[in-house]
DNA sequence: ACCTGAACACCGTTCAAGT
DNA sequence: ACCTGAACACCGTTCAAGT
């Protein structure tokens, strides 16, 4: 129980803590680099707890519950989009598709992220803000309220709704050659399919199987919800 | 070891076993009652076993797993659509959202589906047959064939979306108090952001709480749609 | 062939106890 | 105030053993 001669002991206040303490920040730090490296399924609150040295009880003293902190890593993928443009009346619907190709963008860099987002109304600051954004460009083109309100809620939809099938489809880490093999087999068993119940899905075979992994169907979709929005706007 | 002679005992064949055989339909039947029931979180192999008074490893001689019990449920769901109209090409548009509403008016009757059919090929013989359906009023309104085979792929991901988004909100129940008082406070909310950031969400605050439960937003998401088709359709 | 019990390797969340 | 170990009530799936 004395003190050693020697050399002092337990030091009063060692400087720091050999473990960083515990953060939100840390907690989504590490959150985000388990979805980007193993997607979703990977995250959960007891790896994230692993991945920091700790158990997953400690995790609850920061985060309410899982729910809030997807609305987290929603929040760190909405700060990493580009949205640099003022809005211009004069060229509202491409900046319309330049809002959702970079929303795409920022989930694929961010596999799992679209599944957090889905079905939930995004109010965590930076999803708020691109929201702003994109209603600013709305209302440029000259969207009744209702419309752009409407249509702020449809376009995100879309976005992560397409980034959310590719995170399933990507599942696993399939190669270029695994895809195109299974593209291959589908497009075989649409043209396989009896042609009397199925007429138009034989006869479509090959257009339906196309522009799974690049991005010309992501363009189609965005020009049909552009194109729609525009028979909307008021005369100026 | 001898038999008894005061009764038959363990007669050589019981006309009928006790519970009824276990079959990949009983379990799908199971599966559906819960899942419209308690939801999509409520439907785990377990839950299901339980209902059927077995335990979770006999199911898997009938289901290889609970993806494919997944796609089970899309097909019962995809089997209670009605789509008897013939495609009319004066007439496609009408046919194109009659089509969707009739898929979320199966997919609200089937809580949970949604959340089953999300991210998935829909490659089961119902789903598939109604997929058919829609790519014949499609090409009677003489879309181009890749125009028609991408939108059969983006008309029902939105009817998906939105379902999954309302099943999401949904979850528990809600009394329709309920979820008003939730839209006001949400409206309040949005009124109450600070006007120099978020100058659009504040003057838009009442449009973009709107029509949250009722059918007004999804008329606007598929006329939106459809106009955005009816932009690709060639000259007859 | 079909069914079963038991086990494996996981979940999210809570709570009393520690510092 | 923050962190922890242990527990609670769950998951999907596998497998050797039974009939």
């Amino acid at each position: 129980m004395s003190q050693s001669p020697w050399q002092p002991i337990s030091p009063p206040k060692p400087p720091r803590p050999a473990k960083a303490p515990l953060t939100r920040e840390r907690i989504v730090d590490a959150a985000m680099r388990l979805i980007v490296e193993h997607g979703y399924d990977a995250v959960s609150m007891r790896k994230i707890a692993q991945e920091l040295g700790t158990g997953p009880a400690s995790l609850y003293a920061h985060v309410a519950n899982k729910g809030e902190l997807d609305q987290l890593l929603v929040d760190r993928a909405a700060q990493q989009m580009k949205l640099s443009d003022e809005p211009d009346p004069a060229n509202w619907q491409e900046q319309v598709k330049d809002y959702m190709r970079e929303m795409l963008r920022v989930m694929r860099a961010n596999p799992g992220v679209a599944r957090a987002a889905i079905g939930q109304v995004p109010l965590v600051e930076h999803a708020m803000l691109s929201t702003e954004k994109l209603l600013a460009i709305l209302k440029a083109g000259r969207l009744p309220d209702q419309a752009a309100a409407w249509a702020a809620d449809l376009l995100p939809l879309y976005v992560t709704a397409v980034s959310f099938e590719e995170t399933v489809q990507n599942a696993s880490n399939w190669t270029p050659a695994d895809v195109e093999r299974f593209v291959g087999e589908m497009r075989t068993f649409f043209a396989d399919l009896p042609a009397d119940r199925f007429p138009v899905t034989v006869a479509l075979a090959t257009a339906l199987t196309a522009g799974a992994g690049g991005d010309e169907r992501f363009e189609f979709g965005i020009q049909v919800i552009t194109a729609g929005l525009a028979s909307l706007a008021e005369p100026s």
